[in-house]
DNA sequence: ACTCTAATAGAAATTATTTTCGTTTAGCTC
DNA sequence: GAGCTAAACGAAAATAATTTCTATTAGAGT
């Protein structure tokens, strides 16, 4: 169960390509969520120059293809967290905002929402966004 | 129960400004969700001239003390719906995305997240984003 | 290994939002 | 209702993210 990046990679079929590659390695090798400008500075380390747009625009891709978690974070700014348990089932996450630590939550009350989606609405849910901002235990008082 | 902005306004500890009654008035007359530009094109209408700033400034002032709700679309851009029965209780909102109409859900997930919040990763929640975004009854098929 | 083509990358422009800072104003006090 | 002061406003600059369009490249087929 150790990453396999190019599968990872062909499975939601994109090309393999050798920034695709990097961008996975160097948010897996990150504790907590970061920043699209932080990928860039790490990127132009190992490949001297890259554009910011690639940067974006595979963060974007990897992360809408559930390979990466996207991370809107309350002041709207974007970040990206490479979830090492991504094999499970759905689920969400919570964001420590003192430490950048990513934890995992087992509940996810989306099924109950889309089920009133349904029933009382007559509505479909389309996506949803859920994200549960807070101080994590090594953090707190 | 009909709305009292400059009650509403005041007990935020905001000025009741022209801007703000109108920036209220103009929410308020709408059916869905609007965005700031929107808004801010609809106060020109009234005031000639008016900062985008200070539309965005204070949409987000009243937002963050929830007379209005902010509303983060999967787009990122950011849009804003004056809820009608806000005295209630903390609720959740179901956004049409065809239809830009906002209908108020009953269930809340976040009280069960917050508990295993709380007792799994004894951390604690500051605050949550919990956003639904699909088709409504008319406008789907 | 070589060719071909659709997918990807990058530069630059654009859009959306936020911040800064000098000017104006709401609303309290007299 | 005149004066005062903190809050609000507006213009312009800054920042974050996205789009566009041309150049480059991965990888399938040979």
């Amino acid at each position: 169960m150790t990453a396999d990046f190019p599968s990872s990679i062909r499975s939601l079929h994109l090309k393999v390509t050798p920034k695709r590659l990097a961008i996975l390695d160097i948010l897996a090798g990150e504790p907590g969520y970061v920043s699209p400008e932080k990928v860039w500075q790490k990127m132009k380390e190992r490949f001297g120059k890259i554009g910011l747009s690639t940067v974006y625009r595979n963060l974007e891709e990897l992360s809408e293809g559930g390979i990466i978690i996207k991370i809107v974070h309350p002041d709207r700014k974007l970040y990206y967290y490479f979830c090492h348990n991504l094999e499970g089932s759905h689920h969400h996450h919570f964001v420590c905002i003192s430490c950048r630590r990513v934890l995992d939550l087992n509940f996810c009350g989306l099924d109950e929402i889309e089920r009133e989606v349904k029933s009382n609405l007559k509505g479909s849910v389309v996506t949803h966004l859920l994200q549960v901002f807070g101080i994590c235990e090594r953090c707190g008082i």
